[in-house]
DNA sequence: CTAGTTGCAAATGTTTTGCACAAAC
DNA sequence: GTTTGTGCAAAACATTTGCAACTAG
């Protein structure tokens, strides 16, 4: 759930997630993209995929591999890399490689976002300042460069953790 | 050399760098930084940190071992590596990561800064933005959490590209 | 039937490490 | 003379690929 939070003149941040189109919804998309495209639809594709979008964010390939092993205990690990490869083909994922070895996917959603990183707990928030984004705009602007896209991440530690008091 | 660039209200961008702390101040640092910690100085640590601070910028661990073999031709991959890492926790050098397989290094500089990366080119400009800082800090606010660092790159077709006209 | 898909093992590319030898302090 | 550093080759790690067998359309 989306929720708004009062803020500094001028930045409105936007920290969460709306409801995501249903796993079934997104099951449809990729069926219908993989016929566009003359390809086919298999059990262990159906399986990956509908692990992928039920599970949430920020999935490992070694994760999502452990998860669909459970459903699907024949599937390789070069199995799911294509098809996570597929779904980003298929704009049906967005790939991120935050400040670790292996990379993280996500569902793609219907808005941009960026991300803050707790260093401790490893917990990923969402959010969204489309202030930052005017500004990204104008420094391009300013460089007369064409802006197609960017990554930011802030890391530090989550308001939870803090409140633990973990120092 | 910095230069500053008019803008948008509340926006001032500062493209370019500040004239570097030369070689040979940065290679008094690294040995007085060796001493506290009790480490050698040796031929081929003065050498990669040499040919790394006078090279300038945003060098792979590739390009450095083939320039420092120039040099000296007797070095390993891994001291380039095992130097590269030791400058980090000397704090006198940074490691990026940009869309790329390899981590990329460049001196620390006095000014925190972010990075504009052409596709086309491979080009890396620096920027400096205080307000999209400020707004970072704004984020973390609303989050509760204390931000610590942040990694901003913005990817596109750079000015000097787009006046070649190359589509 | 036939183009597209899979699993496995092997290859890849970058970075790290074990170890015997060498060099600083 | 210890302790730390080096080169080499091998390992590690995440991801990709070749290939023979398989399967969806």
């Amino acid at each position: 759930m989306p929720r708004h939070e009062p803020s500094a003149a001028h930045t409105r941040t936007v920290v969460g997630r709306a409801p995501a189109a249903n796993t079934e919804d997104r099951m449809g998309a990729f069926h219908a993209r993989l016929k566009d495209k003359g390809l086919k639809s298999t059990g262990q594709r159906d399986d990956i995929a509908r692990v992928f979008f039920g599970i949430g964010r920020h999935i490992s390939a070694e994760e999502l591999y452990a998860e669909v092993k459970k459903i699907n205990p024949h599937v390789g690990y070069a199995t799911i890399y294509r098809t996570l490869r597929l779904l980003r083909e298929c704009d049906l994922l967005q790939e991120r490689h935050f400040d670790e070895g292996q990379a993280r996917y996500e569902a793609t959603d219907e808005r941009h976002h960026d991300h803050f990183i707790c260093e401790r707990c490893g917990k990923i928030i969402e959010f969204q300042n489309d202030s930052i984004e005017r500004l990204q705009e104008a420094v391009a602007r300013e460089l007369k460069a064409e802006l197609r896209r960017h990554k930011m991440e802030l890391y530090g530690i989550c308001g939870d953790c803090l409140a633990r008091g973990e120092r």
